[in-house]
DNA sequence: TTGTAGGCGTTATCAG
DNA sequence: CTGATAACGCCTACAA
């Protein structure tokens, strides 16, 4: 008769059989209690509702998710954690699931599809019920990974080709939209700034350069990329390479308001005036975008929606449900400010 | 004979036992070929790992954590994720821990002790083998959960009482500094502007009061405290009010960076000269203090470096070792720039 | 170096 | 409405 030692468990922790054992019940109508109330009579309810309260019962979803087969968890990836675009889509979608039970786990990909794809797989071992990606530009393996495990994806922020399933705008039409609006107020050489040049910035750029070429206006020399990081000093960097490289510049789309704040503050500091001298226009309509001097020519975009849409849009499939249409297009809305 | 139908489980996903199965070996060998690889022969190892790739076998965190009591995650409590001081914490947290091969799982608790208890509750159900909490205000009932459940907590951005883990720094302590700095400049009637009015920001008030009192200057007009979020607009705002109820004042702390930017958008659209007719501080040195017109005197906070050291420390504790000091603090240091 | 036995806490299924 | 039983996929303990 071997003599085992008691296995590791959680010392002190509750579980349902303690709390079935204390009101002289099973443990399954502990369960039962707790997912089902309404399967179990008032009578023994009220007597385990105690005893959790009293022994300090906490449910263990590892426990759960293995005999479910379901996590109630989704996995959410978003390229940076420090761009407020992001993290108001994670708060759009954080409020819907997490109102219908389902936990959000976060990964920052860092603007990397490598990353994601690591992610993926390290959140893949969770059996999230479902999965939250930024944009399409996913690798091959990812792809198979997803296809693979069967878990329903939302993108979130592009629109995509059919069979997918997107919450988003098409930046291509939005970097087209602020473009013509520089074009309507009489600016010819059309300056583009762009850092990070993720997929959503180079789509913003084609939509710019379609812009242009239909005005007759195309102005490669504005045309100022870098991979860099976005951030406002990189914009402020920037307006110096401009000044140089296309000194007859009178209009700037930056790839996003990050960029464009610091244009502002560099104008400012040089004394260049804005709009006279220099137009300038942003992306995202940040926070600041309203308050700057002069205050910044942007495009909106509906983060929080888009978070909320996408979150909603998952929860149908993970139903098995069909959502219709399977591309929300979100839009955009071009706020006029005084910076052009 | 009971037919009995199969059990749901996650179609299609391959386990354990069918690589032993294919490789013909068992399910443990396998778990040890992922897990301790020195203790399976490298013939062997090799045709497992041949295996899982050609099945594309992904491990089931959820049988896992309940098999070895261990969950390899961390729960993670800030008051905002829009707010760049927290994500940067995030940061410093992941890199730490995800390199140990746990997960993060963020929660936003909206700067509400309340909030903070009930993300606390849900997260204990996964089991966390840490937490990590911002600050020291959490609820009773939050800390009887912790108490109970014997998982090791590290409390960030604050300093705290003995028996606490913390990595952070004493906001009055910083508060005082900044306030000192203004009166060494020479400022003598100094407001102070606090929004959100979170434990830190109090702290803050608390060290700047202490600074005016005892040299001989207290302004307590020029206090101006409301528990609005913090904003930009809202900072803009308040030196409107700041203006009407104390207008003598010559320098205003800010008791954080957003609010101080507001202050100072709003000072160049009415044509204040900062520091010249109003000195303005802020606090954390946000990354676009540097780049404002004029830029912003502020208190710096190493928030990646409290993020990834408190990380290392409960990466201690979960490990069952004594961390030396319980408290880290990380310091402050004062950049003086152009706005005072 | 490999394998056997058993159970982690919960829920699905079916029987009362 | 309640309960017995058998998994879910993996890991600890022990044995060989």
């Amino acid at each position: 008769m071997p003599n085992r030692k008691p296995r590791p468990s959680q010392p002190g922790r509750v579980t349902l059989s303690e709390i079935a054992a204390r009101v002289g019940t099973s443990a399954i109508t502990v369960s039962r209690a707790i997912n089902a109330p309404h399967l179990v009579s008032e009578e023994l309810r009220a007597q385990i509702d105690a005893a959790i309260a009293e022994l300090g019962y906490v449910p263990n979803r590892a426990a759960r998710a293995l005999a479910s087969a379901r996590s109630e968890s989704v996995a959410v990836l978003i390229p940076s954690l420090s761009n407020t675009v992001f993290t108001e889509l994670l708060s759009g979608v954080r409020d819907v699931l997490y109102a219908e039970g389902y936990r959000t786990m976060i990964g920052d990909t860092r603007y990397g599809a490598g990353e994601e794809e690591s992610l993926l797989r390290a959140y893949l071992e969770h059996s999230p019920d479902g999965i939250l990606l930024t944009g399409f530009d996913q690798t091959d393996a990812a792809r198979e990974l997803i296809a693979r495990s069967r878990i329903p994806v939302v993108h979130m922020m592009e629109l995509g080709p059919p069979g997918s399933y997107a919450v988003g705008l098409s930046q291509v039409d939005a970097g087209y939209a602020i473009t013509m609006h520089l074009l309507e107020r009489g600016y010819r050489r059309i300056a583009f700034l762009g850092a990070q040049l993720d997929p959503r910035v180079m789509q913003r750029l084609s939509g710019c350069r379609a812009a242009l070429t239909q005005a007759g206006v195309p102005y490669p020399a504005g045309e100022i990329l870098d991979p860099t990081p976005s951030s406002i000093g990189i914009g402020a960097q920037m307006l110096e390479r401009l000044r140089s490289q296309a000194p007859d510049c009178d209009a700037v789309f930056c790839c996003n308001d990050d960029l464009a704040h610091g244009v502002l503050f560099e104008c400012q500091r040089q004394g260049i005036r804005v709009p006279q001298d220099l137009a300038v226009a942003g992306f995202n309509d940040l926070a600041a975008s309203a308050w700057t001097c002069p205050t910044l020519t942007t495009i909106a975009t509906p983060r929080y929606l888009i978070g909320s849409a996408a979150a909603t849009m998952l929860l149908k499939l993970m139903r098995s449900e069909t959502p219709e249409p399977a591309q929300i297009d979100v839009g955009f809305s071009l706020v006029a400010r005084e910076s052009t």
